[in-house]
DNA sequence: CAGCCTTGATATAACGTTTCATCGGAAAAT
DNA sequence: ATTTTCCGATGAAACGTTATATCAAGGCTG
């Protein structure tokens, strides 16, 4: 008992060679109902399992997946990972989650182990910063790969949002409504996501013919939220509505409207992005932007096993749609704000 | 370019044997410092990266280590996760995140598919119904593992909280108040931790002569919690603070309160568990019971760090202090509840 | 100068699999 | 009766490392 079991074990066990209980763990190749029977009752006898190190190093295949991801707790991203493990974990491989942090240095250093432990593919959200050197090392050692959310490189699969389309919906809603002037709000750097989010709402309100364009940074939180709307307010008092990068500021934003005496979807109109969890049972309810999380999840691992199958084939990139949740937090604008 | 580089490949390049690049690449041995540059040189030219699978397969020790979680998207699980990983990556282990998502036999395929990798150490937190067979399989395998928060096995080393000492502080904090029909919210199953919370909650009241001891069950979720706190005070009437099972309850009770027009804090107070991030933006602004995860983290990494230098030592059992943070939703009972 | 230690490098075997070619023998075909 | 075919099982090599033992060449000592 105290000696690992392995094939040899085993082998001896049973009364046969090596190479016949390989076949017999596996289901492949030819052999007789009898040695089958007394193989599978050694190995059980000895809790054999199997070294798949061993065995991805023979035949050059792993069946480990590694999720790089950049923020853990994230609640959107949590599901998208389920979406993704469900279809993996159903073909056979082993999904394991590394949380870089959005932290490029860190996020070197687990790629880098990940190459040595030799792993079979990568779904990958890159950090911000995200350094040539270690997309060199990716594309060197060809390891399959899709990105996702953000893009990192046109030689990799990848599968995003159509986020420009989808905040091009949220900002026609609002002009639906009756609204002229809309702001966007939140987010800090200029990331890919953000970049086409704000495009998509500069568009509309260039294409409808209203204005002014304001763009007003807020880091990603509630309680930086909860600020910015004031000092947003205060800088433009003529905005009646606000497209926000994320429910996060979204909900920070109808927290600083309330501070103010000011109600949400009445006095000043609210669109969130992403549909979390919260946004469903906060008072009001947010009116949001919604892409379901388990598709996109389902979606990249079909993607990822694609690549696996077929090295060969040109890089591709997969859009989803977002669609309008409506909810409380955005009506028609009324005349007159109080005290604006 | 095609094939990929291995020792024998970078030996040849840099014209010496395959052991003397080995031992260059993890600075053991004796090697003068004109073939470590050479052989250095050798192997940045050709994007050498070794084979983890391959060395652990040989030295018969990993440097992975798996941390087996049962909510992936719990923000107080993700601080505990960062805490030990940043241990761990210091030490050079690659650590992977698996979610069983509280399912015994997805944690199953899980463990079995982590033991088949021969990863060197776990951390984990064991699925409600986790079976024999599991828990055999692991010490069969002698995998150096740390359970955390629920125990699995009495052989396995173990970190935890010290639920009951922590309940016991917030209900003896609301009997410092003046409360005296003090309720428990929240939690289904009698899981380990709710078992031990409720402990805590019995014998304080139990001591201090209150009553009665009520333990009003609900899910781990806001929704949930705000339609329960409606229930209980309608089957009791007389109940003016609530120890809830963790802080989603409780804001989830807040809400619930503010719905009825009762304000939290004051007609009926409300202490919470875990200290999640709302919990301090919330408004009112939560009392609750914190235990700091990133400590927890870092306590989990040095009890599994030990374990696997030094296996043959006695499993042992670890234990963190909760301490109460108080805010605005726990104050002084009034006399009468407005349409109580 | 013989003997000894030190330094730097290497040859070889082993880790636990899978792949491939081979092989004995029984059944089928000539 | 001899050849061919097929089934079931096996031996040997290979995957990319590391551990152990060995080795050549100097530099010291006595």
């Amino acid at each position: 008992m105290a000696n690992k079991p392995t094939l040899e074990t085993v082998a001896k066990e049973a009364g046969v060679s090596i190479p016949t209980v390989s076949q017999v763990m596996r289901g492949t190749g030819r052999i007789s109902e009898k040695t089958r029977k007394k193989v599978l009752q050694a190995a059980k006898k000895l809790h054999y399992v199997p070294d798949a190190r061993a065995a991805a190093m023979r035949s050059g295949q792993s069946r480990e997946i590694g999720f790089v991801i950049n923020q853990f707790a994230n609640p959107f991203n949590a599901e998208v990972v389920s979406g993704a493990v469900d279809l993996l974990e159903e073909e056979g491989y082993l999904v394991s989650i590394l949380d870089t942090r959005d932290d490029a240095e860190r996020q070197g250093r687990q790629l880098e182990a990940f190459i040595r432990n030799r792993r079979g593919g990568l779904l990958w959200v890159p950090a911000l910063a995200t350094s040539e050197r270690t997309l060199d090392l990716l594309t060197a050692h060809a390891v399959p790969t899709v990105t996702f959310l953000r893009p990192a490189s046109r030689e990799l699969d990848h599968v995003g949002i159509r986020n420009a389309e989808a905040t091009a919906i949220a900002t026609g809603y609002l002009a639906d409504l009756g609204h002229r002037h809309i702001a966007y709000l939140g987010g800090t750097d200029m990331t890919y996501v953000r970049q086409e989010r704000i495009t998509g709402y500069e568009r509309t309100m260039q294409e409808r013919g209203l204005g002014p364009v304001i763009v007003w940074p807020s880091a990603d939180t509630k309680k930086a939220a909860r600020e910015a709307i004031s000092e947003l307010l205060r800088a433009h008092p003529a905005i009646t509505a606000v497209v926000c990068n994320g429910d996060m500021v979204a909900l920070g934003a109808c927290l600083g409207l309330a501070r103010e005496g000011l109600r949400p979807g009445h006095d000043v109109s609210v669109v969130g992005f992403d549909d979390i969890e919260d946004a469903a049972v906060a008072t009001p309810a947010l009116t949001t932007m919604a892409v379901s999380p388990k598709k996109l999840g389902r979606v990249l691992a079909r993607v990822l096993l694609q690549r696996i199958k077929d090295p060969s084939t040109p890089p591709t990139v997969s859009e989803i749609s977002a669609e309008l949740i409506v909810r409380d937090t955005a009506g028609p604008p009324v005349a007159e704000r109080p005290g604006g």
